[in-house]
DNA sequence: GCCAACGTTGGC
DNA sequence: GCCAACGTTGGC
């Protein structure tokens, strides 16, 4: 089991919303590092779900259903896209600053290379993300 | 709104 | 192949 993160500005597609659709095509990435990544995940793996912009926190959880397959909104053949489904919302969310502030956590890709918006976590990091997020 | 980090583009 | 210019992301 791999686990992940990715990030949605929360006006475009808020976590809410993956609640309510069930699932959702992860589209619309355009970087080769973050294409890399998608085509690494495996299908149960599990993706932290982060808001970016607006938030700037870690709000749930979701699975990978679908692995990596050609993006159908672009005629680039060098885009994927995976199916996600929804896991939950965590009871509390993990704030950036709380990341950055933890010893573990403070060394997260998520951290070092902030402008990524499909990145591996470790999974003691993983572990600790859910010790904080359901206190 | 500003700016740092980083990716991409294109001239040479 | 180098590098300057430019665009984008995302934290603050």
């Amino acid at each position: 089991m791999n686990y992940w993160l990715v990030k949605s500005e929360p006006h475009k597609y808020p976590i809410q919303r993956l609640m309510e659709d069930g699932n959702t095509i992860w589209d619309g990435v355009r970087n080769y590092q973050a294409r890399n990544n998608l085509q690494a995940m495996k299908e149960g793996d599990l993706c932290l779900y982060y808001h970016s912009n607006e938030g700037r926190e870690i709000v749930g959880l979701a699975r990978v259903l679908k692995e990596a397959y050609p993006d159908p909104t672009t005629t680039e053949d060098a885009w994927v896209v995976v199916d996600l489904g929804f896991e939950e919302i965590f009871p509390r969310a993990v704030a950036l600053g709380e990341l950055k502030a933890h010893p573990l956590l403070s060394k997260m890709e998520l951290i070092r290379q902030s402008r990524l918006s499909v990145l591996p976590v470790r999974p003691e990091e993983f572990d600790q993300v859910i010790l904080l997020s359901h206190p």
